[in-house]
DNA sequence: ACTGATAATGACCTTCGGGTCAGTAAAAGT
DNA sequence: ACTTTTACTGACCCGAAGGTCATTATCAGT
């Protein structure tokens, strides 16, 4: 028991150990809830450890913030920038890195859960995360979809002028996860095949030859 | 100042009070960071006063979800049962519904929020929800997109095996309120239309004439 | 008015957890 | 070897907040 581990100095790696306990932590039981004498326990250190890389709590989960931002959009911006695929296409991809990095991803669905349970604490925080990760993405998927429109693959509904409705279910799964799937557990592959379904053809039969755009259709265009 | 405001018996009205000022703190606050202290002097009591009606402060967020659960069902199930509506009608109504009743509602966007961020803390509770208030709306929802199918209305796609993915973006219009509506605030009006139209049409143009199910359209029907 | 019953109070108790810092031991310097 | 530096430790501090209870105020019944 008390076996009193001999004592280590290894300055370099110790925040990425902390930053790695404090991730999986945040992603168990929230902020609030997680105790700094856990994270130190975790990464191999005494408490007091901690605070000589971090000054406070709430920095240390600002860093995870902050680290966990850019990877993400590198993946979709190259993706979005083979144009020459349709909208189908672009799409498809654009789920598939969605799905993968944010609803499966434990790290950024932490992130998430924090900041929609605890953002109140830290408005910068959430403004930064907004700016940086959710505004970014809109508009990334704003213009994918605006010049899809233009090359006429798309109707010009007003899902083009609000990105946010489309990426909807994704958010909605990120959710579920978290929160209720020791209820109902989400078959994540089939979730995001019904949604790309649903997202590209919508709910109702193909309308019949003639009358075009219009027939059993409403809330439509613009 | 200390103008020591005199004391009134009221027990039949107390337990209303204190529950009404309980749903408005957490909104704003959460559940963990919501003092006790602060219930009772929003409810116009003292502390102690508190606890007369209710044993802890996890009892207190439990009567409030319990007395939250039922009421937007009722609605709901009214409407469905005028099953001689189209499905366009019909989940326009239910969107109407969903979204002044859950995406609007401060209290139940309260008892979301506190499910979501802390509810490790009452997994009982988190299953009550799940079974009382989110399955039954999607068995309600599955039934009804199952009869249209069977109708003919719409295609036999995996969302009508997966009815979550249809009101994923009314989950996210709600998360959306409680965090980041400062940074950009969501027009509601304007994202239900465009996550009705999207519902119902999809992205895609009609496939023009021929070929009816198929075309361009991928990742169809189950 | 008096009094028993009880609704209401708020000072107090207790626990808990973020943050500190005097001391310890592992390297580096000489 | 010995000293110096500094990464590391964990007992301790202290404010905060959930929950208690002896006391006080209010009201109903007589």
């Amino acid at each position: 028991m008390a076996q009193d581990k001999p004592r280590k100095r290894r300055k370099a790696e110790r925040p990425q150990e902390i930053l790695a306990a404090a991730v999986e932590l945040f992603a168990e039981k929230g902020f609030a809830l997680t105790q700094m004498k856990e994270v130190a326990t975790r990464a191999g250190v005494a408490k007091g450890t901690v605070y000589l890389y971090f000054k406070t709590k709430q920095e240390l989960f600002e860093e995870i913030v902050r680290s966990n931002v850019s990877p993400v959009f590198n993946q979709m911006e190259q993706v979005l920038h083979q144009s020459d695929s349709s909208v189908a296409e672009l799409l498809e991809k654009v789920l598939n890195i969605v799905y993968r990095e944010l609803v499966e991803s434990p790290t950024r669905r932490a992130v998430m859960r924090v900041l929609i349970a605890e953002g109140r604490q830290f408005p910068e925080l959430v403004e930064f995360y907004h700016r940086e990760v959710l505004q970014f993405a809109e508009r990334l998927l704003g213009m994918v979809l605006a010049a899809a429109r233009d090359k006429g693959e798309i109707r010009d509904c007003l899902a083009v002028r609000e990105p946010r409705v489309v990426i909807g279910p994704a958010v909605m799964a990120t959710i579920w996860r978290m929160t209720f799937d020791d209820a109902a557990p989400l078959n994540i592959q089939q979730f995001m095949q019904a949604h790309l379904d649903l997202v590209l053809n919508g709910l109702l039969k193909p309308t019949s030859c003639e009358a075009g755009e219009n027939g059993s259709r409403i809330g439509g265009g613009v």
